[in-house]
DNA sequence: CGAATAGTTGACTAACGTCAATACTAGTGG
DNA sequence: CCACTAGTATTGACGTTAGTCAACTATTCG
């Protein structure tokens, strides 16, 4: 991925791009496992990560952990503090990796100086937020199998997007344990759920590699929506007699 | 809640904090379940709720719903339709509400001519996304009782930061059935997690009123990091060799 | 080749969901 | 003030999902 996609991702153009482009002159490259930031640490740097997968990870007092994101190449690192000053998780790189940093106070005065810039990171970090969103509800509301069905596509979604995958072919480098953070899961039911999509003919899944064999049938069962980004109006529900009771929707009519 | 309340708690002050106020000169009152703006959907208006108590919520094609977030008077409602345009969930009243609402082409107007403005918002966002991240913790990672626990935590804390707490006590006009939403769970279970912790002696909850009584012991049994917010260095943890090995902490040396 | 890491399996357990009935509560109109 | 009603809380029995433990196998990498 190279760091002038990364920012054109973020919606940048023209001077502003090149610009903003231009801080990231430095890169650093992380061991697997490394961490780039501590939970609640003050970086003086802003990150992309250009090569290589990393997370954002919370780790409680008695070591339980869950991934909060998943980084993959093109990706804003750790957005939030660069206007809280803190990082509220860990950033971990997942393989080997590569980042480009920026000095957070070159970042905070181009931002004055070109308030299109403050915009596009501002847009950033509510798309993340959003992101985080849709994990909420699925470990909330869907099952192991969906759960796992949702990230496969959205993985090959935003691979797609940086230009990473092709067909409905693209690396993946995670282990079932960094799948079982991120689906808030035991590794063992993760891979007792790999080994499921694998039955049903949705994927094949392994050395480092992901195939989606069926896509319309995984994003199915995922229930995956492509636009959950950009997203259009609600999806059209089965008018559900319950449902409309239960929150006094139902036409008085 | 008064409104320059709500506006000082987003960090501005001064002039901006009167200007930004005064934007919200128009007011609208939401009966219980009432939907303030739909999943998908754009409002020309951002709001603040003013009085009662409010949710962001994702419905699934099925029916199943996640509540992505609890708005408690003082917050600003959907924030990320700012810069993104667009709901990214519903926000629905939970009781009667009121919302002040300003037009959003002012606020955008308004964060041109004020830069600090546009900061104080964009923060709001990132605040915003590390709460999420902290539910996310939960559904994650954390049992049903925890959860509860942790939640009841939450609310009391914001209650008391917008003055809406005495001591140990605050409204908490929520059905178990809400709760089930925000939690990820049954309500069923939501039911015997609250007798529970209502057993341990830890809180009073019904009548639309929460009472902590055991401070000390509920935010132990949640996991509750009061600062999670304006975070702190990250917690010292138990020096696990397990952790240390599985994560290429260990100390070389 | 050998060590470490990752994946797989089965047996068992714990947590949580579902269903269905019952009790309570607050608000309503008589 | 009382009966009525809708919404909410509670209970028990039972089913299902996912976690835990402990072994074993397969891969990867030096």
């Amino acid at each position: 991925m190279s760091l002038d996609r990364a920012v054109r991702s973020l919606g940048l153009q023209d001077t502003d791009a090149a610009v903003f482009a231009s801080l990231f002159a430095s890169q650093r490259t992380l061991a697997k496992s490394e961490l780039l930031t501590d939970e609640g640490a003050r970086s003086p740097f802003v990150s992309i990560l250009v090569d290589g997968f990393a997370q954002a990870v919370r780790v409680l007092a008695d070591g339980r952990q869950q991934c909060l994101a998943l980084f993959l190449p093109g990706d804003c690192l750790d957005l939030t503090a660069l206007v809280l000053g803190r990082s509220s998780a860990a950033t971990r790189a997942l393989t080997l990796a590569t980042v480009a940093q920026a000095r957070m106070t070159d970042v905070q005065a181009l931002i004055t100086e070109r308030p299109q810039i403050g915009r596009a990171l501002w847009r950033a970090t509510a798309l993340r937020g959003i992101a985080t969103e849709e994990w909420l509800v699925g470990l909330g509301r869907r099952s192991a199998f969906e759960r796992l069905a949702h990230l496969m596509c959205e993985v090959m979604h935003r691979m797609r997007a940086a230009g990473l995958a092709s067909h409905a072919v693209c690396d993946f480098p995670l282990t079932q344990t960094d799948l079982a953070d991120m689906l808030g899961l035991s590794c063992v039911h993760v891979n007792r759920m790999v080994q499921q999509l694998r039955a049903e003919g949705l994927i094949q899944l392994g050395r480092g590699r992901l195939t989606i064999c069926d896509e319309p049938r995984l994003t199915e069962a995922g229930g995956f929506q492509a636009d959950y980004l950009g997203r259009s109006p609600p999806p059209a529900r089965k008018t559900d007699e319950t449902f409309l009771l239960r929150y006094g929707l139902a036409d008085p009519a």
